[in-house]
DNA sequence: GTCTATATCGGGATAGAC
DNA sequence: GTCTATCCCGATATAGAC
């Protein structure tokens, strides 16, 4: 592995862990048991670090918010539910967004000393509303009603989405990354409940099952 | 006004307008034509700063989500709809959190440096919470249905009110205080609209008309 | 209470040898 | 590519006069 990805990969974890402004560059060298010209050599300061990084984090997570949602390449078995693709969709989504979770607790922060990353934050949030659209449009399929604002329902999950990580850490402090995600997803799904009439019942119930299944699996 | 709350005041304006880690203890005592010194004598450093806005912040809002619905000093008219007192309540609400705005745009970060900031938070996020369902009480009245998530709706709420400004700026920089602040208040209150069966049309309609009528008063 | 002056410290950044 | 050494600077913090 190469040195700049090295360091990349190193800032990133340093960032999750302490937090990204009590990071300093030299921090980011001795974690890597190397110096700190050696670190400016490959990357101009902690700026260029965190313009990589996000780059790298954009990349990615456009890439998966714009797969659709029966992509096969996405799912092992084509004959799963529209709910079990839906939550393996969200999943991955916010696993992503975990392994760069530093950039979610301060976004304004960053988004106001870096005019390309707040540029990319308004991009993807654009995405992740198309791409919560397209989630309630599988889900309710067919019984779609023509509400008048299903649009804000929309909003609204584009919203938990992108904050997600944030609001469930400053609740529920401590909890492990598997609770945090699949609370996560299955907080998403719920929007949708109110709008499927008589299956309603058996949406909720079919989520539990999903919610458990994925916090026994990974449990082992 | 003593120098205290002159410095407190100036703080926080800058805060917010430049971004808390922006702002040096000097840039505060630049503003205000006063000495470093002389501010050390009132506040230890920056963390002596943000510890007491973080504190009046919390009491005061800890004031204004404990506020009844109903309570008459709150409403010069009682006689004013369910929506109506709704519609100020979190009016009021959102107006004192764009006042300390800087708190939400990096709320992970400063709960990082501050315990009690960090106990703060959590103790807010309930109190949200709880006002949320007070408010969905409040709206839904005896036609509440017994859905059994209404729970995950709330948690939603809470976590929009909570977030409302840092993404509402991701979403629409440079929009101005009162749109986003009432654009706020309207995509809270659209959460309950799924719930309201036949009512809602005219729901959404009520919505829409104070939308306009308080973007032109405080337009004047 | 308020000022000026100064001390200290840490992070960002570069030069030049190896 | 990597190291050592060093510089620069801004922010924090204190001392002591007024």
């Amino acid at each position: 592995m190469k040195t700049a990805d090295r360091i990349l990969e190193t800032a990133c974890a340093l960032f999750n862990e302490e937090g990204e402004h009590n990071v300093s560059a030299s921090d980011i060298a001795i974690a890597l048991d190397i110096s700190p010209g050696n670190l400016y050599y490959h990357f101009k300061g902690k700026d260029a670090i965190h313009l990589a990084l996000f780059t790298r984090l954009q990349r990615e997570l456009v890439g998966l918010l714009s797969t659709p949602l029966t992509d096969p390449n996405l799912f092992s078995d084509n004959e799963d539910s529209p709910v079990m693709r839906s939550w393996l969709f969200l999943t991955v989504i916010i696993e992503k967004m975990y392994s760069y979770r530093y950039l979610y607790e301060s976004p304004s922060d960053l988004m106001h000393r870096y005019p390309e990353i707040d540029r990319g934050f308004q991009r993807l949030s654009r995405l992740k509303r198309a791409a919560c659209e397209a989630l309630v449009n599988e889900l309710l399929g067919e019984t779609r009603p023509s509400y008048p604002r299903l649009d804000s329902t929309i909003n609204a999950m584009a919203l938990t989405l992108t904050f997600w990580l944030s609001w469930d850490r400053m609740v529920n402090p401590g909890d492990k990354q598997d609770v945090i995600i699949h609370r996560g997803v299955l907080q998403l799904l719920s929007f949708c409940a109110p709008y499927m009439g008589s299956e309603q019942q058996s949406f909720y119930e079919e989520c539990e099952v999903l919610y458990r299944e994925m916090l026994a699996a990974t449990n082992t």
